[in-house]
DNA sequence: TTGACATGCAACCAAATGGTTGCATATTAA
DNA sequence: TTAATATGCAACCATTTGGTTGCATGTCAA
């Protein structure tokens, strides 16, 4: 699980789109991936692919249906990377703040 | 600032290698960043030019040279795009874990 | 002012990327 | 067993990407 693979995966609007749908359901098979996505079967393999070896997706097989799941970790230790512990929390902070202003303002 | 560009910044080695430089040391000028890189002088533009339109890096003019700094909010907003906030602790908690156990074993 | 230095712009090229189509394999259900 | 369903593999193609070289512009210092 390279690093290198982590960022070229999350490199592509399909691809975060597929992280994005597992998020809000997680565990699907490729044909339930397909159907939000306007492209072939084929091409969004090649994608899911590109996930797993990032260890971004994590997939089960089920009879000839495949189980795909997110797994956060690798997303994690990005932030990690360039973000100093207590620069994180004030980060957070700050994008808290914004929310709420953002909810509040009409 | 769209986060699409900010993902295809982060997808090349050299850019995160470039953002590592910038970490260690802020404020760098072009040619400071190119003595750590093994290509040419255009190609390190390139790079910081994809940087600085995802706004991950900044740029201050001083005379006939530029500085670059380091922007890390961007790569904060990833992190909570696919981890909620009680998994994120966790996580970070799991990866500390994870470094004091490597520090500690032979 | 003039030469040296720091950066900017543009054309060009090889390789990687994202997509397609066509066919193969494996499992379920009738 | 057999037809339908779910996924896998491979060849092919247009576009994007990361790099180069060559020249232009702007600023500092002697």
């Amino acid at each position: 699980m390279s690093m290198d693979a982590v960022f070229r995966a999350l490199a592509d609007p399909t691809r975060r789109q597929l992280l994005d749908s597992l998020h809000a359901r997680n565990g699907q098979t490729l044909n339930a991936l397909c159907e939000h996505m306007d492209m072939t079967r084929q091409a969004v393999t090649k994608h899911l692919a590109i996930l797993e070896e990032a260890n971004l997706v994590t997939t089960m097989r089920r009879g000839r249906e495949k189980e795909h799941y997110l797994n956060p970790v690798p997303i994690n230790e990005i932030a990690e990377r360039w973000i100093g512990k207590f620069e994180r929390h004030r980060l957070d902070a700050l994008s808290d703040l914004k929310q709420r202003l953002e909810r509040e303002e009409p």
